[in-house]
RNA sequence: GCGCCCGUAGCUCAUCCGGAUAGAGCACCGGCCUUCUAAGCCGGGGGUAACAGGUUCGAAUCCUGUCGGGCGCGCCA
């Protein structure tokens, strides 16, 4: 993010640097003897006041011994003429209220015509490799909600990182070995054997949804010359292949393309968990007991050790978790971000401690994780319950086909990941304005639908005279769309698209129609006409590049 | 019992690295379509930000405690 502490080049077009590094020279001049106080310039909430403020009078009022107005008063003094404002006012307890002159705060429209689908993008990343972990569904059924949020979360926080300059790579983690596996591949063998009217048993962690009795006939059809289900691998090997294709039907539908997708089974077929084994007996923080091998990862944290290697001679998920993660690291990754359900947050300390204890310099936050909290399904009032066991289910598919997909990513990116989400599926069906994803969409099309109807060549709008724009309806959209840069950077270092989704549709989108039912934009005066159709056409991109972020569709007209 | 998250309008939720009068949507009441999309706009009612302390010029925001809810505490993943 610009910190106000970044070197300000002189010729910055950005009015926000130049002026808090303007304020940072008149505190000097008007209290010499405070020289190392942070200037921070912020957004009002409140359009009344202005442009942007600064509360550095209350933060130095008591060192310097006057009342908090009193060194605004002298602070607004030492900023003598200002070219670029045409205010500066003390305010409240003792705030410096900046409204911006016409010329500064249209030149934003400007830019955005300029700069087009690449306004707000910005540099934090500086081309470095990030790795973006998400979904990670095991192979033992269908998409469910609960993956539905984490593939909207962690592809919308791919893009954010992507337009602050990250190379960003997103992955898909299979836990296609363990326990699970088995139960999945005796489930089907056990449906195999019902539908042929033999004696079967579920295995008691059995899976019992519907899906399993479709991959079993599945199974038979496909005709591998076992048709009575003894073959456990072979019936192991297609269900995990038929589950994996399901999956990917589902992402496709969702919009999700991961670039890569690694395999928890790889990392024992090329040794990948003895290494990591071998390194960390290595660096001293194992011990044996009660017939198991344990990690000490007490010593990094954690509440308890951790067994790595069962009395059975299995390996825990915890080793290969770790030999994962030092297999990102390696690849070069020096970033890494796990999106994961909060369920899953016991892992964190663990996992961390894990790859301490290799002693290879990894980093000790590494990886950062995002860990959302649950979704609840409301259906008819009430709630649905998920449970593979009981076979009750509702998949990504289910959603995405009753809602759409636009409708089921902005529903899954409107709430704080620390929140509990509860999806209402016959509110995001009815289709009506209670849907905010309409109300941004809506406002998209309707300027499509201007420039439209305007007809003119769209390069023309660089020509036009903002300082036209007198409407108190245009200053207060410019201000906010200037405000998307900070607002994207802001939501990349945080890991929140649900800031953009607040922003669009708080922020952009209301500002709009109440300016739309306030003003004509094609009227008689040519002049004011080009420069409503700027800020219109700005306005418009700014929204769709908003959409773009959270993967969301910006119709023309609907 | 221990750890993490949450508690804000009737409902669903924003705001949270401390700032000005705590904001939206839904629901409710009253207005606005011969004019660029009324899936919209304008106005109105609705709040002890769970509770109690603390820090601060200033607390929904930070700290402590209590209560309530969710999740996790396996040689499952």
């Amino acid at each position: 993010m610009d910190g106000p502490d970044s070197p300000a080049p002189v010729s910055s077009p950005d009015p926000k640097t130049r002026l808090a590094e303007r304020i940072r020279a008149a505190v000097r001049v008007a209290f010499p003897s405070v020289d190392d106080v942070t200037v921070e310039l912020e957004r009002p909430k409140n359009d009344e006041h202005g442009d942007f403020a600064t509360n550095v009078a209350l933060q130095i009022a008591r060192r310097v011994g006057r009342k908090p107005r009193e060194a605004a008063e002298a602070i607004v003094a030492a900023l003598g003429g200002h070219d670029e404002l045409a205010r500066a006012d003390v305010a409240g307890p003792g705030f410096i209220n900046f409204t911006l002159a016409r010329g500064s705060r249209f030149a934003v429209v400007a830019e955005i015509l300029a700069k087009g689908a690449a306004f707000g993008r910005g540099e934090a990343g500086r081309g470095r490799r990030i790795l973006v972990e998400f979904v990670s569904a095991n192979p033992t059924g269908p998409l469910h909600v609960g993956h539905g949020r984490q593939a909207a979360l962690g592809d919308a926080i791919s893009t954010l990182l992507e337009w602050q300059g990250w190379r960003v790579a997103r992955e898909f983690y299979y836990n296609d070995a363990g326990n699970q596996i088995d139960n999945l591949a005796l489930s089907v063998q056990a449906r195999i054997r019902e539908a042929r009217g033999e004696p079967a048993e579920m295995p008691k962690d059995g899976y019992h949804g519907d899906y399993i009795r479709d991959i079993a006939a599945e199974y038979v059809a496909a005709g591998f010359g076992d048709t009575t289900g003894s073959d456990l691998e072979q019936i192991r090997r297609f269900a995990v292949a038929y589950l994996r294709g399901e999956q990917d039907v589902d992402l496709r539908a969702f919009g999700v393309d991961f670039d890569s997708y690694f395999l928890e089974s790889s990392l024992y077929a090329d040794g990948k968990v003895q290494e990591a084994v071998g390194l960390l007996r290595g660096a001293g923080h194992c011990y044996e007991a009660e017939g198991a091998l344990w990690l000490r990862t007490t010593d990094f944290g954690d509440d308890k050790d951790r067994v790595m290697r069962k009395s059975d001679g299995t390996f825990t998920y915890f080793v290969p978790d770790v030999a994962y993660h030092l297999g990102k690291f390696r690849r070069g990754y020096e970033h890494a971000v796990n999106v994961q359900g909060a369920d899953h947050h016991s892992t964190v300390t663990r996992v961390r401690a894990g790859l301490q204890a290799l002693a290879v310099g990894i980093p000790a936050g590494y990886p950062d994780y995002v860990l959302h909290q649950m979704v609840t399904v409301m259906k008819g009032g009430e709630e649905v319950k998920i449970s593979k066991r009981a076979g009750s289910y509702v998949t990504v598919r289910d959603l995405v086909d009753e809602v759409g997909r636009d409708a089921v990513r902005y529903f899954f990116l409107m709430r704080r990941v620390d929140s509990h989400l509860v999806f209402d599926i016959d509110l995001a069906k009815s289709r009506s304005e209670d849907n905010p994803v309409y109300y941004v969409q809506y406002a998209h099309a309707r300027l499509c639908s201007v420039l439209k109807e305007w007809g003119g060549n769209r390069e023309a709008l660089a020509a036009a005279e903002l300082a036209r724009l007198t409407s108190p309806h245009e200053a207060a959209l410019a201000a906010k769309l200037a405000e998307f840069p900070e607002l994207l950077a802001r939501a990349a270092a945080e890991f929140a698209p649900h800031l953009v989704t607040y922003y669009l549709h708080d922020d952009v989108a209301a500002r709009l129609h109440t300016y739309y039912n306030a003003e004509r934009f094609l009227v008689e005066d040519e002049a004011l006409k080009l420069a409503r159709l700027a800020l219109v056409e700005a306005t418009r991109q700014v929204i769709a590049n908003g959409l773009a972020v959270l993967g969301v569709n910006a119709p023309e007209k609907m």
